[in-house]
DNA sequence: CTAAACTCTGGGGTATACTCCACGGTCAAG
DNA sequence: CTTGACCGTGGAGTATACCCCAGAGTTTAG
């Protein structure tokens, strides 16, 4: 599939697709003999892989170096399960971190609306 | 104070010091005759109250649209309060994302565990 | 045949919050 | 008087994930 079809089909931009191509996520097109480029149809299903892997909170870097599952998936369940933990205690983590923002949020408008009452 | 006792009182490195300034967070010191920097005490307390509003999880522009607070504390509870009502909204709802990032992570891990025991 | 639509490339810009480097002036100690 | 600590400046670099523009070739519809 050319450029146009891809960028339908995934839903992403023409910049983000050549962004992706230049970090080594999808591997280089075929070209035409009018120099345009030629998808496979595993770019596709690829791109889809890692939108999903997007949504988990992966960068594209954990992407690039996790793309082993996606061109082998069932080879690597436990690395695959690997990957997932780590990320899901780093999401934990960072939640943890926002409850405790939330906290000292929730302290800090305490103190004003205290602050508030003792000037009214 | 001369730049060298802000950097130990504050904890900041000289150069976080004058990127604050360079953004108009801290306001610009006078000089001595030698053109060294001179602080008045009130910049120290001013980064320490930039130092509390990022612990919250404001950006220094949010922060510099918020140093009337600073200055004039006693007169805005209430836009303090609606600053801090906002953040903790913005804070609550990456929560939420998260949370649910956490929850699709569990997912796919339980669908690798499941095809692994298919596998064996 | 021409204008519109499609495609390619290189390169710059965005936002965030700094860090690091190099060059040069200034000041205190020995 | 020299050496090292201190101070100042401008400007580049970092990481992330793109977006936007301009210039130029290609193809398709009318």
């Amino acid at each position: 599939m050319r450029t146009a079809q891809l960028i339908k089909a995934s839903g992403l931009s023409k910049d983000t697709i050549r962004y992706y191509e230049q970090r080594g996520l999808i591997p280089e097109p075929q070209r035409s003999s009018n120099n345009y480029k030629l998808y496979p149809k595993s770019t596709l299903e690829l791109l889809d892989f890692i939108a999903t892997a997007k949504q988990l909170g992966f960068t594209l870097n954990e992407i690039k170096n996790t793309l082993h599952l996606f061109y082998d998936e069932d080879l690597y369940c436990d690395s695959a399960i690997e990957l997932l933990k780590t990320k899901l205690m780093e999401v934990s983590q960072v939640i943890k971190q926002l409850e405790s923002q939330k906290k000292q949020l929730q302290g800090e408008i305490k103190y004003f609306e205290h602050k508030k009452l003792g000037k009214e």
